[in-house]
DNA sequence: ATTCATTGCGTCATTATGACGCAATGTAAT
DNA sequence: ATTACATTGCGTCATAATGACGCAATGAAT
């Protein structure tokens, strides 16, 4: 099937597939060059981008499709996916946008298409390990490829608040779960590991005290091995014990009560 | 409009009012007696119970069906209702029961009725002051009433589930955010805030070491009044101090990094 | 007047946190 | 080869937060 028949029939054929009204989007977080990033998708003819999306199928579970979606993007199958809120105003989706943009592939649709009426999206976040992924622009858009997360381009409609959201939701995370399983290599080292912290929280945290506390949080394991070729006191390379890790996922950090 | 004649409508207008495939459903927690609570419906001929909930108007925002549902089942216009979870299985729904519950009224419905359809659902969750709770039955159901969290009556399918996450929530809302107001009354004792705390956490406190940290947050006032009438020690009374209320609502209390 | 559950206010040992010092390491510059 | 330098590993110290518990005061019920 050629791109331009996929697209047709997902117009055509799509109201029988999908439920109507519902959408995911995914905000599929990866870390690089001591970066945090998204992942983005750009509009076939406009220099518009936007978060991987998808429709849900009429008997599969929603977060089945937001797997889905992160799968046809990304090629990975991730574990960690959490959905974190709906975006439901009825102006967040723009039916002139869409009924425009449809028309330079010569589908002309009436206001009753399935496709430009109201959408509400439920909106998931994602944490991937950068290098795995092998992004892959769907159907509507022409390229997939990472953005620095406070750098991002022009973004559809309230897809800049969605990731705004999810980031908050990721902080909030980040007091009472560990994270860094899947968006540091499997080796790592402790500033690396500090970096993301500090990304994700847009703070500078002390080395020697982020150092201090994480270790006592007993997920860690040192490596014998240290990181070779930097231009510096080469430091130990550390990777996650994934079974206090996931323990510690369930349980929480202690805090609070 | 008799309530037979609003079912009717519903179920035959209510297509064109609503978006399909989505539904909200409320948890509204009340505290009282000591006990946390959560509001109830119960369905006309059935002895089962299920969450206050309703449908979406086609331009009307998410939130704004939340909290219509909660103004309709109190009579509150709450201004902490928050948006937890989204509950999409297919398997949700029980088109069969929906189908035998209606026939009841004497209306046959074919599959492909709206009311029939696979619905996903919007899980919210509100905390309320039980004492200025009217509630009210809505159209499908006889009778609204509170019941303790931990005592709940035969639920409609999924409907405990959503009531066990919007705890979890809650207990996660606790480790980094106040929570109280609009739970217990204007003014209120520090064993009752306690008593919050700890049905919220399912889990005891010391006395002396909660009045401690809660009193470290400084969004409490004491009062010089005392509680009147109890068969011991008269304990003080408390109320919140708003702006620092709220305040701790938008900065967390500390804690995490 | 006495009883007794409960309250207000505190102590003390332990642990967690924030701020910072210093020697060791290993590449890069001289 | 020697030196410079950024960075690391490991530590200290003062202060704050936490958990466990003591004790006298209160006030309705006996």
């Amino acid at each position: 099937m050629t791109k331009s028949e996929a697209i047709n029939a997902l117009i055509h054929e799509g109201r029988n597939w999908f439920l109507p009204s519902l959408s995911v989007d995914c905000v599929i977080f990866g870390f690089h060059d001591n970066q945090l990033k998204v992942l983005l998708l750009k509009h076939r003819y406009l220099n518009i981008w936007s978060l991987p999306g998808g429709f849900i199928y009429k008997d599969e579970p929603v977060d089945a499709a937001a797997h889905r979606v992160l799968k046809e993007r990304t090629g990975l199958n991730e574990i960690f996916l959490h959905q974190f809120h709906v975006f439901g105003d009825p102006d967040r989706y723009d039916k002139e946008f869409h009924r425009n943009d449809l028309k330079r592939d010569g589908i002309e649709l009436n206001d009753e298409h399935w496709i430009l009426q109201r959408f509400v999206t439920i909106g998931y976040y994602s944490l991937v390990e950068f290098s795995k992924v092998t992004p892959a622009p769907d159907t509507l858009s022409e390229k997939c490829m990472w953005w620095e997360i406070h750098k991002t381009p022009a973004l559809m409609i309230d897809h800049r608040k969605i990731i705004d959201k999810a980031l908050d939701t990721l902080r909030i995370q980040l007091s009472y779960q560990p994270v860094g399983y899947k968006l540091l290599p499997e080796k790592f080292t402790m500033p690396e590991l500090q970096r993301l912290y500090e990304t994700i929280l847009d703070k500078k945290l002390d080395r020697r005290n982020f150092q201090r506390k994480i270790l006592s949080f007993q997920i860690l394991r040192r490596l014998t091995e240290t990181k070779k070729g930097v231009a510096h006191k080469a430091p130990y390379l550390f990777s996650f014990n994934l079974k206090k890790y996931h323990k510690a996922l369930r349980q929480g950090l202690g805090g609070g009560w």
